[in-house]
DNA sequence: GCAGACTTGGAAACCGCTTTCCGGGAGGTC
DNA sequence: GACCTCCCGGAAAGCGGTTTCCAAGTCTGC
């Protein structure tokens, strides 16, 4: 490898000064050994070695992301509204999955804090269980105190900066909505109850019910994924409207309606969350509460990365958009 | 932050025995020094430096993936086969994104390089450019030198290991599936044509239909994505069969006929290539060819690690698929 | 009881770069 | 022409680890 120190002698100039001259510094070269150090560099093919520049400037140029599962568009799209932001402030991203395994995010934010990177964003919701969010909460704790800065989409329950979309009242709004066009017998596909996102989103929609005067919907637990949503959707009894919590088991849910031959929207109104893009020319089109993914991973990033003291908690309204999948009742 | 020296200082043991303790070193240490070290660094939190282990090492334990796009499930699917493939081998992943730009993916080369990873990934289509090729070579050349190891998922024309899908194969193979239902007039949804990607099924599906004697597809070239193959169906003449060359495109070719009240497959069958998973639920399901995506992207990782001399390139064939998205002609 | 083979702990060199601190020369002022 | 600044180049001290090389024990076997 081509060193620094390869590039000085064969430039006949100190170490001090091609390292100036080939990595950002504040101070001047002259024009002659500027240019005799650039010249070096390229003949030999230097690259700095950032590892060291790392070291010696105490900073590092990376930031990590962590997701479930890149191959969900709801994570592929809030990881790529991150990376573009990222890409515009320079930086580079290292990426993790968890599939879902907490014990995952813990360790990948220890991975993070030895690697140094600037900042690191946890997304996806958080879990029901308080010791493992305890847990997750000291390594983060020790990786601020070494002056890592962090960022959460999803609940406020870190103690970091937080997007935190607005699960219950987007979930209420549905309900709203959905209660509008004359339904009144509903079922829920919850997901599983330890997934706060899934939580919330169940409880935003049942209160919303309740506050107006409908009777509780029937509530069915599952995975979180499309085979989920499948699952679940031949578990509903008599409701006319479902209530998917999430995009991927809406179409799970339309997936097992489609091969009974029940057909959506007539026969039952099926409704999701969060409008993920790849599904617009989904047929029936899928009602849904869309949140503007990709602004809030930049968001996310954002807020990590600003250095201000107070903890900043953004909550993101969800807005209801009503599509094919759901009918007036008569 | 909490150094080496503060552990061994609070150990009362030299650096030489803490870094001992704490990051696999073959020498033994002795159960009371051991457990002192242990007993130090989590009580003061410690966390290995990795710039500077990488720095003392000289070998890092990142790789590099640069895809086009990773909102793409195509891109997702691949990225995540060589992230699961890396997360094994206890590897970590800085992820780049081209949104297709070639000078990007030089770029990306030349920073990940600088990074010092253990091998980069690109994952995508090579572009019918010499100029660009060429630099982009050269780029992994000197990254090569340096004893980076670097592995493609595209086309073999960077003189890398590289895993390449049988797209003029398997678009072949496909022309003679829907020629053997009856269709004799066909329209291709041909891409970008210096998207080597898109000109190879292009080409492979007009040779196959040539040589079975039927007149020529009409071509009709626009972007790679869901839009550029709902502009391009707009232009389909009086064909019966219509190829997207990937699957996104022909998502955009049977949302602009479903728009324009054309039926498919009863009106006009169309096909795609990739048999991207999330699209399982589509309606009509679409026929296309399979390609092993995640395998492909696991594959590509263990060829760039592979510490083996000649330059391996893996043809992946492709399964024609077929599905409700074309029918029979009478 | 002792030479020789193993173990185990520590000092120090080194990985490749940044940056502080110095010093010498050029340019400006009176 | 003396004096002061400024400007720019280089020497060297880190940054936080790893690892080589020594030295001092600790075990063997006879």
């Amino acid at each position: 490898m081509v060193t620094l120190e390869d590039v000085a002698k064969q430039a006949g100039v100190s170490l001090a000064t091609a390292s100036r001259v080939l990595n950002g510094s504040t101070r001047q070269v002259g024009a002659t050994l500027r240019a005799r150090v650039e010249q070096a560099a390229d003949e030999l093919g230097y690259r700095a070695n950032i590892a060291a520049q790392t070291l010696a400037r105490g900073a590092s140029n990376v930031i990590g992301i962590v997701v479930h599962d890149l191959t969900d568009p709801y994570f592929a799209a809030l990881a790529d509204g991150a990376m573009r932001a990222a890409a515009t402030e320079g930086l580079l991203v290292m990426v993790g999955t968890t599939h879902r395994d907490p014990e995952q995010e813990i360790a990948y934010v220890a991975t993070l804090h030895a690697q140094r990177v600037r900042a690191v964003l946890l997304v996806g919701s958080r879990v029901a269980d308080p010791g493992v969010t305890g847990r997750l909460r000291e390594e983060l704790a020790r990786y601020q105190e070494g002056g890592g800065r962090a960022a959460c989409v999803g609940q406020d329950l870190l103690g970091v900066d937080t997007v935190a979309p607005a699960n219950r009242q987007g979930a209420a709004a549905l309900a709203r909505e959905l209660a509008g066009l004359g339904h009144t017998r509903f079922a829920v596909l919850a997901g599983p109850p330890h997934l706060v996102t899934a939580a919330d989103r169940c409880a935003g929609f049942t209160e919303a019910l309740d506050s107006l005067g409908l009777p509780a919907p029937q509530v069915i637990r599952g995975p979180f994924d499309r085979d989920g949503g499948y699952a679940a959707a031949q578990q509903v009894g008599d409701a006319t409207c479902v209530f998917a919590v999430n995009d991927v088991m809406a179409v799970g849910a339309l997936a097992a309606y489609r091969e009974r031959g029940v057909r959506v929207p007539e026969d039952v109104s099926v409704a999701g969350f969060d409008d993920i893009v790849t599904l617009r020319d989904h047929v029936p089109a899928l009602t849904t509460v869309r949140l503007p993914l990709k602004d809030m991973g930049a968001r996310a990033l954002e807020l990590a990365l600003n250095e201000d003291e107070p903890i900043v908690v953004e909550q993101v309204a969800g807005e209801v958009v009503l599509r094919a999948s759901v009918r007036r009742m008569a």
